[in-house]
This record gives structure tokens, C-alpha cells and sequence, in this order.
DNA sequence: CATGAATGAGAATTCATTCAT
DNA sequence: GATGAATGAATTCTCATTCAT
């Protein structure tokens, strides 16, 4: 994305104490100069164009290192998702925490969720292009989120902040959060400049509140709807 | 998809009545077996294995061919889109137009959708790969959608039958929606048999209806929401 | 081996009656250069040597033809013996036709089979080296060669020419000829100069005799040949 | 073949005794790991696919420990050939003592190489693959072969144990008793299975009974052993 | 227009060998 | 001496596109 990748793992140890990067702690380096800058071409050009010699090329390394970490260019492929995955992850919960349990945090998360895509331009390029460059990857992250949301929505549920639905309408609601999700980081995605990427962010944070709140809380009227 | 595409035009015809297919006739012919051609390929393997060789001989037409009837492979991957989005929009609309506009028609559109990608295996991949593989032509189909949505959701709000919102919201949320759309799609085509999609279609029209019902209704206490 | 694979296509034809070589014809020789290529070659360099671009630099296309006309470099290779090891029989059958059958067919075979690798300097390495790089096609090449032995070696015994023997020790004794014939090649391949190999060729003859006679005679008095 | 490579001179001590190799014999195991590493890669991949990493892994040491003890690649199978040249001459001479000088130690000889072939399966390989691999290797071992049997003939014939012959004729008869051995063991090599082995080994060795016995013999009268 | 052989610019991948630690 | 990461030349194979027939 954004970041720039180490161009070589040497340049990057600061002071090395006594010149202390042992074999290990290179080769730890390495591969993560192969990591980043897979990242970064894949972000700035796709999957289909990050060939392995460009990833190689911006890593500072020859082509033939790429083979000492990745088993082929699929292997590294199938690691960017994690890797950028739990980042993004991470950045949203560091924001979510802050906030208690409940409707409002979910909320919370959906916006941190946005400015991420807001900051890490690259990001959605390779959340949705890994559906199809790599689907294992894909599929694990899904079931890994829907996982985590059917957690959440289990305890809201027992807890009362949230309406009782059987597991496979929460499955479908879940499906459908992540879609309103994925496309409202679509439309900044393709928003021409920064405010309009703002203002669009607001604005669905907006229209999020009102899909969800009222889906989901217990009370208000809405269960003629739902029960019917 | 599931249609088989005519071989090639000259021996489609059989014994051709007058064996009068005007030049004009016979090259529409070649290039509905090309697009055919393409529609299936691509939905079988997906744009990055749809080579010219494979179309052009499921065509039944020789590789130059091609290129009497498009610039280039990204041409005919420009059309897929338009193509196929029309047949599924037509089929869409066939059903809906059935039903009094309001948001049960909203409600059956999505369904019909649903259902059209559980008859046509093929869709849901050229629209997500579309994105990556044809991005002109699906920030058009976006548009369309998009632009189709603004109409039906201003004459509601015209109406009274829809709350109102302001143009940034009303995109905001339309974009949601097909977010929604577009996710239980995907929970639709990865579902591993029938009944499973059927099930997964049936949950995800209710949980939509949950979704939307509340959200857009003029009446309702969710005023708060979105005006706050 | 020694022909001069025809550079290209196009200068083959002599005098091209209309110019016309119909595509189909051109194809043909261009897949004929190519094999000629090839087996010039690993005539030249050994298989493990003979990379694509060797060879089709040397048939005069472009690397990319190649791939036109067989399927992978192996396809090349699998082809090469029977394309060398038919020259060789029919080579050897031409001048093995005008003796009556019998021991001394088989011995001049034997000579014929040396005059044939001693004027086709790469077609030993062929041979050899194709139990290694094209096993599929040497396995079909020696039970080939062993069958047409047993035929003879029936027919021979049937007629009384030949001592009888069973079919297990007919088919030892056929490999041990063929090693026969295998490692004489050997040794006229090895040899520094023509006049060398001439004279190894006419004791390994006289040798041979010496063991065929004695071993396959029905009679018993061949002594006269090998004390001579 | 069938031998473990020890893993690696420093591994396989255990608790060394006196934790004394002196450094020299630590050499020398390492040296022999590698060598025994290299025979069962060859013997069961071939040449070609032994790499020197399969080959150091395999022997338990890293990569460059390689050429430490050998030029390059090359160097190692050039010694190859020897190292299980003299193993398998060990093993049928071991055999061949037992039994008096004459043409009834030779049948000896072939018998007991046979029953190498066979319970030495990568042997084979070695064997005929280093004509292509290691081909001064095998010049030299082929030359070494070659001189034994002049020797043994040479006596053979003062003692009137064998017709005479003039080297030349002597040279050529020698490689075609080479080529009767080495197809002798090709016919076993692909066998299917082990009872045809057998069969096969008994069958070669009374054929070969009968090529050696009456083109060898001095005197005339060995048919006893054909028809027998 | 149709044809399909030819093209050649890459792409992925392998592996012998080197050399700093 | 041992280590194993790094190197980069070499190789196979693909495929969009062109163009002579």
C-alpha cells in the first residue's frame, strides 16, 4: 500500500548493534521485503500484473530469492490477505475497544473499517481482487469474519441488545453486513478525490446506522416485519 | 453460461433457405457465436483463462477471426458485462414488473436476482471478475444500476411511499444495497448444492426484507437515525 | 545428424510449380525442419542439451512455433527415434533383402546396422540416449525390434535353420544380440578415426559371426568360419 | 541403491567416544556421506534430476558444504561410476574365486553380475546412465573393464584354454560380451517384477552358456551344453 | 471476410555456484 | 570448515496479435 518497502534488508536495521542480524533475522527481513512490496504492486496494479520479477525487482532482491520464501508466486499470493487482512483488522479493533459492546460499536467498527480503506488505498484492491487470484485465502478470511460476527452477535443476542434470529438468517445478515461494507468501500474507492471520499464515508456511516440499528435492536416495532 | 453457443454461422444454418444470410446477417451471426462463445468461457474459468484460442474455437471460427469483429481481447471482455447484465436486468424485470412498485417490488427484484444467479451458474463470476478484468464496463454497469435506482428511489420519495434523503445519502444507501445484492450472491454461489442455495435464497430475502422494510419506510421511528 | 535441416520452409520447394505450397504443405515442412532440427541437435549436443530455442533457431522459426507443432519439448523427443530408427531399418532392410534369410541375413543386418552408425555419426547418441530422456519411446523402439526378432526367429526355426530354443530363451538371446550390435556401436561410436572404425566394423563382424553361427546352427559344423 | 547415506559425520557419533575424528577423518565421512548421497539420488532419479541440493540434503549438510569436497557438480559424478564400479567388481569377483579360471568362471561372472543388477536396482542406472553423465567416468571405466578381460584372454589363450585371436578381434568380442551383459541386465532392470527377474537371469546365463562356450572354446565339442 | 501459421515478448521457475557470516 | 541466503543465467512454455494466403 502505502508503506515503502525496505528496498534491502540490510539498509534497514537502524544501528545494528555489533552488527548483530543474524542469518535468521536477515532472512526474517527478506521475506518481509517480499511481503511488502507484494503488497505494494499488487495494490498499485493487481494480482494479474505482480509478476514475480516486479516483486522481486521492488524488494531489492534478485529473482531467484523470491523462491526462497515463497514456494511459487500463488504462495505469496496467498499470504497477502492474512498479512493485510489482520492488519486491517487490528486497526479496527484498536478503535473499537474504545467503545462498549453493543449496536454502537459495530457501528464504530464499519467507520474504522472505512477510514482504513480511506488510508491503505491498496487494501480494497486486494480484498476483492482475492476472491480470484486467491480464493483459498479468500474463503478463510470470510469464514474467519463471519466466524468472529456470529460471536458477537450470539452474545448480543444474549444479552438482549439484539433481536432473536436462528443461526442461518444471522448467517444472511452477516453475508449482508459484509456486502454493505465491501460496497460502501467500493464507492470510496472509486470517489474521485479526498473529500468526496469523506463526505461518502459520513454519509454511509449514516445510512449504516439506519439499516442496522433498526434491524437489529431488540425493541421498536420493526418485528411485525421479521415475524411475519 | 448454460447456453451452448451456436458452433459457427455458416453451419448453423443447415440447409439455409435461399442461402441468402446477407454478409451483414452472417457476420451479427459470427459475432453472437464470439460473445456466446466468450459468455462461456469466461464462465467457466474466468477472464484470465479466457484466451482467444479457447473462445475462438468454441466459436468454431479460426483464431484471426477474432479480430474481424473486435479490436482486441479486451473488447469483447468490455462486452460481457453490458451483455449478460441486460439478460439478467430483462430477467429481473420480468418478475418485478408483476408487482406494485413499493418496496415489495425492491423485495422481489432482490429475489428474482437471487434466483437468477442460482440458474445461471456463470453470472455471478463475470460480474465480480468484471470489476478487475473489464473495470470500464462495470463502472458502467455500475452507473446503470446506480442511475436505475436514483429514479425509483426519487419518484418513492415523491410518492411518500420512501423516507426521504438527501442525494449523498440516497447514493450511499443504494450502494449498500447492492452490497447486500452482491454478498448473499456470493453466499448463493459458493453454497456446495441446491437446497443449501435454496435455503440460503429464502433466509436472505427475509433478512433483506428486515433490512429494507425498516430502513426505508417514510413511517417508523428510525426518524431520529437518519435525520440526527 | 548429417543432413542440413532445411532452414526454412519457404526455400525447400525448388522451383514451387505456382507457388504453390498450399499451407497445409508448408506446415508439414515446417514440422519436418523442426524434427530435422532436432535430431541434428541431440546428434550434436544430446538431448539434455537440446533446449527449444536450439532447435528452433537452428529449423529457422521463432521459438513459439515450436509449441505449434508439438505439445512440449518431450513430444519432440519421443518422436525422434522412431523418426531415426525407422531411416535406420529401412536402411538396413535394403540391403538385408537382397540375401537369402537365414544366419547370413542376419549377419549382414548386423554389418548394415554398423555401415548405418558409422555414416550417421549422431545416430547412436540417439539411440542411447533415449533409454534416458525418451523411455516411453525406446521401450516402444526395443519391443518393436524384438518382435520382428522373434518373427524371424520362429520362421527360422520352423524351417530347421535354427536350433530350437524356448521363447524365454529366445528373448534372452535377442537382447544379448542386440547388446551385441549396441556395444559395437559403442566402439566404432568411440573410435578416433574412419579408418579404425572400418576395421572395427569388419572384425566385430567376423566376431559375430562367430557367435551366431555357432550358437543358432541347427548343424553343428561352423567351426570352419570361425577357425578361417 | 539400497544403502542409507549416513546422515552426517557430525550427527552419526552420537556420544563420540573420545569426541576425537580427528578432523581429517571427519573429511572423510563427510566426503563418503555425500558420495552415498549422490549414488542413491542418481540410482533412484537419475543424473538429471540429482541436484546438488537433493544430494547435500540427503547427506545432511548444507548446500555449500559441497564444494568443499568436490569442483562442482560434475566432479561428484565423475565419481560415481568408479565408486560402484568397484563395488559391483567386488562382489562378482568374491563370487568368481570360488570357481577355477576358464571358461566356466566367466559364466560365473555373468551370473553373479546379474544378481547385482538385481539386488543392486539403482546400479543399473549408474551404470548406463553415465554415458551421458559422466562420460569420461565411464570411458575409463569402460577401458579398465576392457583391459581385465584382454588380460584374462590373454592367459585364456596361452593356456589353450580359449581359441586364438588377434587383438583386434579380441577388442570387438570383448564389447560384444559387454553388450551381452549390459542388455542381459537392461531385460532385467525392466522386468516387472521379481520371479521374472529370476527367470530371466537363468535363461540369459544358459544362452550365454551357449554364445561364450563354443565361440570361446578351443576344442569343438560344446554342444553337449546347448542341447542339453 | 476467413484462415491459421508464425511471431516474439514475457512469465514462472530451477539450480549450480558463490560468499559473507 | 560449515552454513545457507543470495544470485542470475537459462529454460520451458503461453498467448495476444499479425498477415500472407
Amino acid at each position: 500500500m502505502n508503506r515503502v518497502p525496505d528496498p534491502a534488508p540490510s539498509a534497514a536495521a537502524g544501528k545494528p548493534r555489533r552488527k548483530r542480524l543474524s542469518r535468521e533475522e536477515k532472512a526474517r527481513l527478506t521475506r518481509g521485503s517480499l511481503l511488502n512490496a507484494g503488497c505494494a504492486v499488487v495494490a498499485a496494479e493487481g494480482y494479474a500484473a505482480a509478476s514475480v520479477a516486479k516483486i522481486a525487482d521492488m524488494a531489492g532482491v534478485a529473482h531467484g530469492t523470491f523462491y526462497n520464501y515463497f514456494e511459487d508466486r500463488q504462495a505469496l499470493f496467498d499470504e497477502l490477505l492474512p498479512y493485510e487482512g489482520l492488519r486491517m483488522r487490528e486497526s479496527v479493533e484498536k478503535v473499537a475497544r474504545n467503545v462498549p459492546s453493543g449496536i454502537e460499536r459495530e457501528i464504530v467498527r464499519f467507520e474504522a473499517f472505512l477510514n482504513y480503506v480511506i488510508e491503505n488505498d491498496g487494501f480494497y484492491r486486494i480484498l476483492y481482487e482475492s476472491e480470484i487470484f486467491a480464493p483459498k485465502a479468500h474463503e478463510a478470511h470470510m469464514a474467519n469474519i463471519v466466524q468472529g460476527y456470529q460471536r458477537t452477535f450470539r452474545r448480543a443476542m444474549q444479552k438482549g441488545w439484539m433481536r432473536h434470529l436462528d443461526p442461518q438468517h444471522v448467517e444472511c445478515l452477516i453475508y449482508q453486513f459484509l456486502g454493505i461494507r465491501a460496497y460502501s468501500a467500493m464507492q470510496i474507492h472509486y470517489a474521485p478525490d479526498m473529500p468526496t471520499r469523506l463526505a461518502i464515508r459520513d454519509a454511509a456511516v449514516e445510512t449504516y446506522r439506519l439499516l442496522t440499528s433498526v434491524s437489529l435492536e431488540a425493541a421498536s416495532e420493526a418485528r411485525k416485519v421479521a415475524d411475519g
